[in-house]
DNA sequence: GTCTATAATTCGATAGAC
DNA sequence: GTCTATCGAATTATAGAC
């Protein structure tokens, strides 16, 4: 190739950077590992995007605006806030976005799974991607439950997010040990987690007394 | 020191490991780290342990084996199995340990949670220390959820797995944004995490019909 | 058991020709 | 924009003296 094809070679890296990232890590992933995958050279990394935190940051901003946007529009989009259509608002757009990149579907969640667990310099990197949203939600709780502490916010937010993490990195492994469950349709698995995260947080804000 | 602690030189390093192992990840932690930190010869890591992924495995067996002890021999003293004591005797151990642990449970739970979202090779590690258990509880699941299928009763144990990985690895970002919270009993969070998941449970084998 | 010294890789980053 | 070549730093692992 001569002096073409560099938006090619750019997404080419990106393509190939996500899927690097997801599976081990930031940290357990080199630049030549992704360079070989993505038959580029090595210097067209530097060239695009700098360094590898540079690479990274793009990767991640790639990957999350269009999930934030879905995110906040559906959010916006509601009348009447019920606790219920907050939990469609955030899952179903993570999932229908998954669900639409086909193959490389699997990559695309298990790069938002990882994402939570990456250590500070990074993590840093992807809260700041998310942190409009997280806010947004948080307020449209705290619209529901007003007699719920900030702290207890907090963690309503935490584990209906821990929900999709856990859905989208361990996908896999339950297929693995039971051959159904490979087709999910969004509506399917959103109604899933909107049960369990739904019944959760009723039994949370009231709670049944029960002996011991 | 003369030659003399080999044990304590060997504990020295576990303990400093396993904070690294917990902050930085496998791939993110050099053993040049360790050292520096545990104040010992670079050389008595392979001395001990052999190579790093031994020294890993070493230090998820020192952790995992009293854990997954007590949740065995909790789930084994229940008579008549109830979700609710079924869902108490697997998060009541880990956070009764992480709490006994006074300064280092910071590091004993974030090693908890991260543990979940290694890589592969290093990974099989620590699925290997808790598929026993991991067993144990779905079979008990699979006595009060009789009409739920081997897939459903999966999903149940990775949600609840995902709670607390979410409880341990979160606490601490939630502290920064509001300082109470600092000082929870295992008690207490176990109840909130009981609470989210036995509602989310029952929501899910016994939904609620509702409009769209 | 502990230590020094070093071998053998691998990595991220860059200079400079085309 | 792309490539070759290489530098400098960091890593794991090991050999061998004490």
């Amino acid at each position: 190739m001569r002096t073409r094809d560099a938006v090619a070679t750019r997404q080419q890296i990106l393509d190939v950077a996500e899927r690097h990232f997801a599976n081990y890590g930031f940290a357990g992933t080199s630049l030549r590992g992704i360079i070989k995958d993505a038959n580029v050279n090595i210097a067209a990394v530097a060239y695009h995007f700098g360094d590898k935190e540079e690479l990274f940051k793009a990767v991640v901003e790639r990957f999350a605006a269009p999930v934030v946007e879905e995110q906040l529009k559906h959010l916006g989009g509601i009348k009447k806030k019920k606790l219920k259509s907050i939990l469609e608002a955030f899952y179903l757009p993570p999932l229908n976005i998954v669900k639409s990149k086909g193959k490389s579907a699997r990559t695309l969640a298990l790069f938002l799974g990882r994402m939570q667990t990456e250590a500070d310099p990074i993590f840093s990197i992807i809260d700041r991607q998310f942190s409009e949203c997280r806010s947004r939600f948080i307020e449209a709780f705290r619209e529901c439950l007003p007699k719920a502490s900030e702290a207890e916010l907090q963690w309503q937010f935490e584990f209906m997010l821990s929900l999709i993490v856990c859905f989208l990195t361990r996908q896999t492994e339950i297929r693995k040990r039971y051959g159904d469950f490979s087709d999910w349709a969004p509506e399917v698995a959103s109604r899933q987690m909107i049960d369990f995260c739904l019944g959760g947080m009723l039994a949370r804000v009231t709670p049944k007394k029960s002996k011991s």
